[in-house]
DNA sequence: GTACAATCTGTAGTGACTACAGAATCAAGG
DNA sequence: CCTTGATTCTGTAGTCACTACAGATTGTAC
């Protein structure tokens, strides 16, 4: 087993392509402590290992999964502590589950109350608008 | 016609409370110039008229619709051209609608997405979960 | 050697507020 | 009149998750 750098350590660039992140992305990742601060080049200029790829990767899937960089930060302290198991996953994205489950509620009252005031505004052809006239008014 | 102040002004709390905003997003909407600058008392604080809480009504109510600064923005400069119409409104809020609606799909995309893995983390029993892998993989 | 691409650091901008700090003003009770 | 406590004043910085620069340096291909 040789100890020289492997060959198959990637630049910031090359990261960025392989897992879709933007190179601002990886570095405001790094500072804010989700992504170790890897190690450079001669020139100064970052070098990726497997292990950083991978862990870019959960980063991005649960981020398109909707997880807060916190519960990110969360799960990745599990793993760096090497405790991560099914059972937090579990935990966490349930939690999550049920914070999209609201918004979507949220969102389904607010279509329907958009759709009646699209639905009166647009057969209100009475020169005095009684929708816009509620939008001015305290609720009663 | 006496020319004096009205005594129907009131302080900038006084709007507050009346419309269930904070205080500091009052001289906020004025900051960025949704609310215009009021007349002040010798003191130098703020005084609003009934003009203007009918305003932050509109802002207030619009808020709650889902519309963001910018929407109202838009609709208040037709409001002091004192040229909106059901129209102008029946534009905004359709265009506002099928946003509304493109977020939920979304959020419901999420949500299958997110209730499998829950799912599948749920029972997954095995020393190695194979969830957690897929996490931490380039997707197939 | 010379382009040109990629990377470096540091800072500021986004939306829609919210939260202070420190000073001034106002309203009520004694 | 004076004090106390609430309110208001201005200005600045923080939130979230990036994104977009500027200006300097480094890496790479020909």
């Amino acid at each position: 087993m040789s100890a020289v750098t492997s060959t198959r350590e990637i630049t910031i660039g090359a990261l960025a392509r392989k897992t879709g992140a933007k190179v601002e992305t990886v570095r405001y990742y790094e500072r804010i402590g989700l992504m170790p601060a890897p190690p450079r080049a001669a020139g100064g200029h970052r070098r990726y290992g497997e292990t950083q790829v991978r862990r870019l990767w959960f980063i991005r899937h649960a981020r398109h999964l909707g997880f807060s960089l916190d519960d990110i930060r969360h799960l990745l302290r599990l793993v760096d502590e090497n405790t991560l198991t099914c059972r937090d996953v579990h935990i966490s994205a349930s939690e999550h589950l049920s914070a999209i489950r609201g918004r979507i509620a949220d969102l389904q009252r607010l279509e329907r109350v958009l759709n009646d005031l699209v639905d009166r505004c647009d057969r209100g052809l009475t020169p005095d608008c009684p929708v816009i006239d509620a939008l001015f008014e305290a609720p009663s």
